[in-house]
DNA sequence: TGTAGTAACTGACAATTATCATGTTTTAAA
DNA sequence: TTTAAAACATGATAATTGTCAGTTACTACA
């Protein structure tokens, strides 16, 4: 998997298309691409990160520990997503860690070609610029959701969002898989009480499962919960 | 009040000090200085900004209306910020609504200068950058907090916060007076569970009252039970 | 292919928090 | 200075959510 990053479409899904084409040529040549088995971290709280990660393929959770030792999840990525850009502009420890959910392919692009490119490169700056005012955001929208809604909206909420940004297999699935805790860890509840709240969905009728899979079947009732009705 | 940019201290404290002499005439010479009271708001959620504001006295509040109907305050904005850079460069709506907690002296710059700006000079989109990296990590920490801890915690940690950012008058009071409200929609709760556990904060000796005014006593008993002890 | 370990699930109960109702105090305006 | 409105406060109760203690089901791997 050598392929340069000049014929990467991925990359027009995130800062990097602000790039020219020596800059990117710099960028192809000291990226190095990985592989990351489900399961496994990418980067661990409180470390320092020499580069970003550039996200090819799977699906990766972003988490913090609480001091009651929970695990929050705070974000889920996106293939072409840019990870670790934070850390690396604010040169600061990570304040999160990413888990991959499935197994994942991801460049690795050292800081100093970014840094570099941050300083002379002012729409690269401006895209990256509006990726993080775009992450800000949506970092409100969840604070809000997290100390207005119950868990259940919580729960709801989720659904509806995972089957917008991951959508689903054939029978209507949801591709992304995720663990009942992981599910507990997004929604911030006790597993136990998630559990439930996902049986409560599927005796409604709102959810199907099958083993570790759950399928979205009423949309706009799930979204309406979520809203409070 | 019409003092030029050029001699403004509270730059300093800000991406604007990033601006080179000639850049920061220009924004003196079309800015506009506004006095804004106690209870007015700057911007309101929805709304377009056509520039940002400087912060150069007093406090506000960053809300945003939940689906439920209730407010929460995303974060206190400190003397030195920048208030509504994210909607500018995003070009986009603000998702969130700024209200004066007391009276206000603020700097409206208008958007095409911060844009120009952003456009052609690094230095200035990295310092945008370096503080919303910022703000990005803190709006981390919140969602942690409100979706791992109880509403004692979040209100133990909330008054350790704010005396450590806006600081005491000489008899141990909080110099920043906010309405049991306005606690209640920091930490994410109702105004009649949040009245009951200021009272036992007080009957425990953690804090002192004195009408509206509040009192940190025991900073570290605070920030134990933050934590969880 | 058995078996250990983990994840999923359920019940009973306790703790936390919201809601409603009501009274008191403070604030601001006539 | 009176008076209405807002903010503060408290009690009773209900709803939500967490905890603990188990059982069952799945998964991996020796």
């Amino acid at each position: 998997m050598e392929s340069r990053c000049e014929n990467c479409i991925i990359r027009q899904f995130n800062s990097l298309r602000a790039l020219s084409k020596d800059e990117l040529k710099k960028v192809a040549d000291s990226k190095t691409s990985k592989k990351i088995k489900k399961g496994e971290a990418l980067f661990i709280e409180g470390q320092k990160l020499d580069g970003v990660f550039c996200v090819r393929d799977g699906v990766s959770k972003l988490s913090k520990l609480s001091s009651n030792g929970k695990e929050q999840i705070v974000k889920l990525t996106n293939k072409g997503e840019i990870m670790g850009q934070r850390s690396v502009i604010a040169e600061d420890f990570t304040n999160l860690s990413a888990t991959a959910i499935n197994d994942m392919e991801v460049c690795f692009i050292p800081k100093e070609i970014i840094t570099n490119t941050l300083n002379t490169n002012p729409y690269f700056s401006l895209e990256v610029l509006r990726h993080m005012a775009h992450d800000l955001k949506e970092a409100d929208d969840v604070i809000v959701n997290m100390s207005q809604k119950t868990v259940k909206q919580r729960l709801a909420e989720a659904f509806v969002y995972l089957k917008k940004n991951y959508s689903e297999d054939e029978n209507g699935f949801l591709l992304l898989t995720l663990s009942r805790d992981d599910y507990a860890n997004i929604v911030g509840a006790a597993t136990e009480s998630l559990i439930r709240m996902i049986s409560e969905f599927k005796k409604k009728g709102l959810i199907k499962t099958e083993g570790k899979k759950i399928g979205i079947v009423e949309e706009e009732m799930l979204q309406e919960l979520a809203d409070g009705f």
